[in-house]
DNA sequence: AAGACGGGGCC
DNA sequence: GGCCCAGTCTT
């Protein structure tokens, strides 16, 4: 059975549908500022900051993000550390570095204008399959579909599929069905409400199938198997990696700090020193010194333990224990140029972009001082 | 296909 | 403590 025969054994009046679908969203759907209008570039900067992030937590970043780049234009300007600030919290931090070089490639090749056919569109860096048929389909009206795991799982749920829609392949299953079922008079409305309907009704647990508009819709609830679905079979371990940090502070009052590479984890952002730790046979200060003292030559004091902290990422877990320290020789320039160090006063500290990890480590500091 | 890539909210 | 979130890129 391929997918379309697998889709039609399902059964459902598509008409009606898309009506209770469409009509409970026109009702119900809650104010946000990406919905004020249909301008490609706010479609497509919310679009990239709600990948695997909440709305609630998207909204403030949102709102201050558009102050400072109101238009494609001056984003595509923007100094990298000011957009790495604006996305300071947010996490996936490649998101808004990919999303300014496919800015500028718009700028370049379109001449500014958000391109708006599949093909154009999804060759743009960081626009996916999704991400490319939200932004088609809400800012451009094309019937494309949309499917994150919102759209997954609702729809795993009305047409019962029972894939394991952690497998990469599976995603194309419900872009099938998505495509028989979309409403080519409101393609826009129509994905929107699949996923709101994900967020408010169609829950991963507990999902209120009582004031579900498509409750009649949905075989899982005819089952009873709502609960069971999707299936997800995935398992992901993490590993822990201990690391000693410091923050340290010069005579003036500066903080050194350090720029994290321009690959992989956290990329770009700034840090206070820190150094992965794979040996017991020194205690963590010396340890700490030892490490400073061979990358930069000097020898830091190290005055108390501020804090341990445990940071948990989707794929690792920090667990940092941070000192307070000072320098009172000078350290070479060129040995902390060459190390991507710095000397900052608390006003530049404020202007640069740090892992929420690191900003714990700050606060706890400052407390302690 | 599997792993890298953040951070927070909810159960 | 694990799961999930308006996913994409790299290998």
């Amino acid at each position: 059975m391929n997918d379309l025969e697998f889709f039609y054994a399902k059964k459902i009046n598509i008409a009606e549908f898309q009506n209770d679908l469409i009509s409970w969203f026109e009702r119900e759907q809650r104010d946000l500022p990406w919905r004020k209008n249909k301008d490609p570039y706010r479609v497509w900067v919310s679009e990239i900051m709600l990948q695997q992030t909440r709305v609630d937590t998207v909204i403030p970043f949102y709102n201050r993000f558009m102050e400072w780049f109101p238009t494609l234009e001056e984003f595509a300007d923007a100094e990298e550390e000011r957009i790495l600030k604006a996305w300071e919290g947010l996490g996936y931090y490649s998101r808004v570095r990919n999303l300014q070089t496919a800015a500028r490639e718009v700028r370049a090749a379109y001449n500014g204008e958000v391109p708006d056919t599949p093909e154009e569109i999804a060759k743009l860096k960081g626009v996916g399959p999704y991400t490319a048929g939200a932004i088609l389909s809400i800012a451009y009206g094309k019937p494309e579909p949309a499917v994150d795991g919102n759209v997954m799982r609702v729809l795993s749920r009305i047409l019962l599929i029972k894939e394991d829609i952690a497998k990469p392949k599976t995603r194309k299953v419900f872009e099938a069905a998505v495509r028989e079922l979309i409403d080519h008079d409101n393609p826009s409305f129509f994905n929107q409400a699949l996923m709101e309907l994900g967020a408010l009704i169609c829950k991963p647990s507990n999902p209120a199938c009582l004031l579900c508009p498509v409750q009649q819709h949905c075989q899982a609830f005819e089952e009873g198997v709502q609960t069971e679905l999707p299936i997800k079979i995935k398992v992901k371990k993490s590993r822990t990696i201990p690391l000693v940090s410091a923050i340290i502070t010069n005579e003036k009052g500066e903080y050194l700090i350090h720029k994290r590479p321009s690959e992989g984890l956290l990329a770009n952002l700034w840090e206070f020193p820190n150094f992965e730790i794979h040996t017991s046979l020194l205690p963590k200060r010396e340890f700490f010194q030892a490490e400073f003292k061979a990358l930069l030559g000097v020898i830091p004091v190290i005055q108390q333990h501020i804090t341990k902290i445990d940071h948990v990422f989707s794929h690792l877990v920090w667990n940092v224990d941070t000192f307070a320290g000072m320098i009172d020789t000078e350290i070479d320039g060129r040995k902390l140029a060459e190390n991507h160090y710095k000397w900052v006063n608390t006003v530049e500290l404020e202007e640069l972009a740090f892992p929420v990890s690191h900003q714990k480590m700050l606060k706890a500091y400052l407390e302690q001082r």
